[in-house]
DNA sequence: TACGTTTGTGCAAACGATTGCATTGCACGT
DNA sequence: ACGTGCAATGCAATCGTTTGCACAAACGTA
């Protein structure tokens, strides 16, 4: 179809080999005369060569393509870190693959496969986070493999997260400073690396307060909005409701939101509201939403980081890096008056 | 690195040739006998063997990848448009690479030329929609390509969208019915196909009930946040401000949002909000904002069945398929009292 | 028996680029 | 005058698959 290096080196009598140097300025080992490749250069550019990748690629084993998995793409969270990604590597004259693995870790193997297939040059991986056996699979295979945000304790390989606990501790003690005790937490799916941290986040901070976990306020099963309408619904109808509710994603609090709304529940007069994640349209929320936020950019530059420092030496030492936090004070958080703390206190010890 | 057609011959010691007819049962032209087709599947297995797509690609001129090209992949409409494309286009076996053109007709014209050197068999374009010259110049060299959401008056193709004229109609005369009569369009990025079509919907619905535009009413320059900001500060320090207003978009609504509520101004008792696109966070906006909701499942569904009924048949007849949209009522439009519609008329003659 | 036809397999040429190893000519030093 | 070295270029193998063509054996048929 288009005109290949065959075609250049007939037109210009010059053989393959030189137009090939001339034109992809690989193997600067060798000299080539100005005049040659001035001639070359415009032949290519008359005849409108574009090179063919596959060909290159077979050859050279590279494809300068970065596989990008992520477990829902339609969740903005991750379509920005993808944006970034994609942005952040074409700086380096690198491609991206991106997979969606809808949080579904069969489908993550079959995604893996395929990347693999396409021979990418590295991954960054966003995985679904109950399994790890396929990813170190990949890492002793010799492929650069980077985790960002969702991670694993019993896989040590280069990543970047946000310091979960820390964020859940950041969330649960602004909720105790403005005075409430009875903070519900509802989960995301349990097993995974995010839901474990931040529920151990929302127990050391009870913990370091000094006060016990209450397991009827600790529900939950995954990430999605269902489940947060569902455990609001349940948590709303038990003797000693929560005050406050800490929820474990973003979905999982719009799924609050609306079981809020249904049983007519005022923010934050009636109960108040803190959420992992916090996604560009929580401020234009009414009441605009109390947010632990996660600096995606800097995760993002990051990870690209260290991918391509662990492409260039395969043998650098694995480094782990955890961000911290924001904590986003807006307007879902109501301050407890002293008096009802000390009246709640009271209750609790009749 | 892993195995190849050639490890499998060797072991074996049947040809490369046969290897490969066994492995992909490309052509069935040619018959092979069970034993062997046993025999060598099972030493694949045992090897480990993965085909390798580069060089099959290379071979075949085949990539069975589809490129897709989205204006902002941050942006929920287009990261749910990717997504089920990816689902939808994975049960045929076809695999996706995505740009993201960032609203950037030049980096959209880079992104194309990427997608074709990467020798995808087909394109699904979501428009950046200014410019449809290398557009053309795609379908010219015979690449499949159909548009999405966004399309051209002056470029005929395959495509799909949804009928954005009687989105706004439907949205406008929902305002009317309701006893509004001052209404302000806040548009989008002026020229784009999008943009006009929403506007001359809002124009023909104020037409049709007979009331006159007011060029004051009309205002904004692109499809962000910021627009919808900008723009509704303005509109509330207008002589006579509108009643309600009519956004082009999700962002500029997000922005009309924020400046209403700096400005204290209470939706929908003091002023109200149609917005065009319907994400999935708006229902869980206080109040639930009206929308102008989209098909997205028809519309990918409908935008592959075209790419590959054009993929198969070169010569086909060209189609462009008009989705209707579906006005979503929810609480951000007031019923206007007759009295003050009749005392608006008053004030107007006068 | 002789001659199509079918069945199962192999040979080798593509696909388009890259690159180690020649090869050629020329300048320079001795 | 002769080797030495460098600059500029070409040869040809290679990456891993696919596939048209050839071919041998087996089979059916008259």
């Amino acid at each position: 179809m288009s005109a290949k290096l065959k075609d250049i080196a007939l037109k210009t009598g010059f053989s393959q080999s030189t137009v090939s140097r001339v034109l992809h300025k690989g193997s600067q080992k060798v000299s080539i005369s100005e005049e040659t490749i001035r001639i070359i250069k415009k032949t290519a550019e008359e005849l409108g060569y574009r090179p063919n990748i596959l060909a290159r690629s077979l050859r050279t084993e590279q494809t300068h393509e970065i596989g990008i998995l992520v477990p829902d793409i339609s969740n903005p969270f991750f379509s920005t870190i993808v944006k970034n990604l994609a942005s952040e590597l074409r700086k380096f004259g690198y491609g991206t693959v991106v997979y969606d693995t809808d949080e579904n870790t069969s489908l993550e193997e079959e995604s893996l496969r395929h990347l693999l297939d396409k021979r990418v040059d590295g991954l960054i991986v966003a995985a679904v986070g109950q399994e790890a056996k396929h990813l170190k699979e990949i890492v002793h295979k010799g492929i650069p493999l980077i985790t960002m945000d969702r991670c694993f304790n019993d896989f040590d390989v280069d990543g970047v997260s946000v310091d979960n606990v820390q964020g859940s501790i950041m969330a649960v003690q602004h909720l105790l400073n403005e005075g409430h005790q009875r903070i519900a937490f509802i989960q995301g799916l349990p097993g995974t690396y995010a839901n474990e941290e931040r529920k151990k986040g929302y127990a050391k901070a009870l913990e370091l307060a000094g006060i016990p976990i209450d397991p009827q306020l600790i529900g939950g099963n995954d990430f999605r909005a269902s489940n947060g309408y569902i455990e609001t619904k349940h948590l709303l109808t038990i003797k000693n409701p929560p005050t406050a509710i800490f929820s474990a994603s973003d979905l999982i609090t719009l799924g609050v939101l609306e079981a809020l709304r249904e049983e007519k529940k005022i923010i934050p007069q009636e109960i108040s509201l803190v959420t992992f994640d916090d996604p560009y349209f929580t401020k234009y929320l009414s009441p605009a939403l109390t947010a632990v936020a996660q600096p995606i950019e800097r995760m993002v530059e990051i990870a690209v980081n260290l991918l391509f420092r662990r492409m260039k030496n395969p043998q650098e030492q694995i480094r782990r890096v955890l961000l911290e936090p924001t904590l986003v004070v807006r307007n879902s958080v109501l301050r407890v008056a002293r008096l009802s703390v000390v009246k709640n206190i009271r209750d609790q010890n009749l």
